[in-house]
DNA sequence: TACGACACGTGAGAC
DNA sequence: TGTCTCACGTGTCGT
């Protein structure tokens, strides 16, 4: 049944009556068809093979139609990124031991980033904070701010202006790294009290 | 182009001098042909509208051939699956103030049972773990403990025994929670000493 | 019979 | 030019 047309595919511009005695052009005609049907399969199955991978990951998707499948990968995709939404919250929510500054682009095609400090506490932090970003123009879009004996958490969802300079990540981590050093004391020297252990993770 | 091979297609049982009178036979096909058409051009559109959702959810994905599209969208699951993993390790490995058991199925498919309980730390509870799980024949795929101010956590991955009966989370529930009371002194009978309070979740 | 899902070969457009 | 991707209409199989 493949080539059941062919005679009409065959047109060219020379008289039907010699078309059995196949001609130059009807094979590169022939030749072009096929390689061109050739590549179309491979890219098929490139789709498909991809597709059946998703199918492995998808609980349940075994015998949905390639349109199901998708919308389930769609609500999958969704679904993860809430969760892990919440889950950096509770997971970045404490105030650890050790000083640190974490600044991160959120990969989530916005170009927000996301920035975490974690320092002694101190009466002037939030000020500081609030002035070190400004002078970055660099606009807050959420924060949240947790303290547990004597230690703070701040972490913010920043904006970065569109006028400034490139590396907004470098530029605000080294702001907020200053903030880290002027909370004084540098290495070791502040109260070495013991306040709880985190697990460490493997 | 669309219909130059309708004459073949149009073969009935008709004699072929009655063809160009477009017979009843005729119209029946052409419309047969036609809803067909239609139905798969739906198909591909249910197809690529979920394709196009997939591409605002990518980053970057926007000139990305359809492969390539489900290519990185097998990688971005991957991804937040081994993400999603790690943020529950961190999130769980705390003890927390309030005595708890949490039993849930996995959901990537397997049947394994993720449990957690927390409560006042004490000498004999890995052993009283360990046989009240064994009791339900359940075999430890992984575990994890951490403890903190004299209170424990310690998490499981289960494999349920192929054998026993249905609602195997409800057993291995109703198990750690007689470990849990026979920790003893019920409700707000044990030490009422301040640890440190975990941020409230939003 | 008719409908749904799939793979196929083909024409068109981009590069 | 050839090569790649896409949408389309079609044949076919299963329900």
């Amino acid at each position: 049944m493949e080539n059941c047309y062919w005679p009409i595919l065959n047109h060219t511009d020379e008289p039907p009556w010699l078309l059995p005695p196949s001609s130059a052009a009807d094979d590169r005609a022939a030749s072009a068809s096929r390689s061109h049907s050739e590549a179309e399969k491979r890219r098929r199955d490139r789709i498909n093979a991809q597709l059946s991978t998703l199918r492995k990951l998808i609980p349940k998707s075994e015998k949905m139609d390639k349109a199901a499948l998708l919308g389930h990968v769609v609500d999958h995709v969704k679904e993860q990124r809430q969760r892990a939404k919440e889950a950096s919250k509770i997971s970045s929510g404490m105030p650890s031991e050790i000083d640190e500054v974490i600044v991160d682009q959120i990969e989530d095609g916005s170009e927000q980033i996301k920035a975490s400090i974690c320092c002694d506490d101190r009466p002037e932090l939030f000020a500081e904070i609030g002035s070190a970003l400004k002078a970055l123009e660099a606009t807050i879009v959420e924060a949240d701010i947790t303290s547990l004996g004597g230690r703070i958490r701040a972490n913010f969802v920043i904006s970065p202006s569109s006028s400034s300079a490139a590396n907004q990540s470098g530029s605000i981590k080294m702001a907020l790294t200053r903030l880290l050093i002027s909370s004084g004391s540098g290495y070791g020297a502040r109260s070495k009290r013991q306040r709880f252990f985190y697990p460490t993770l493997s």
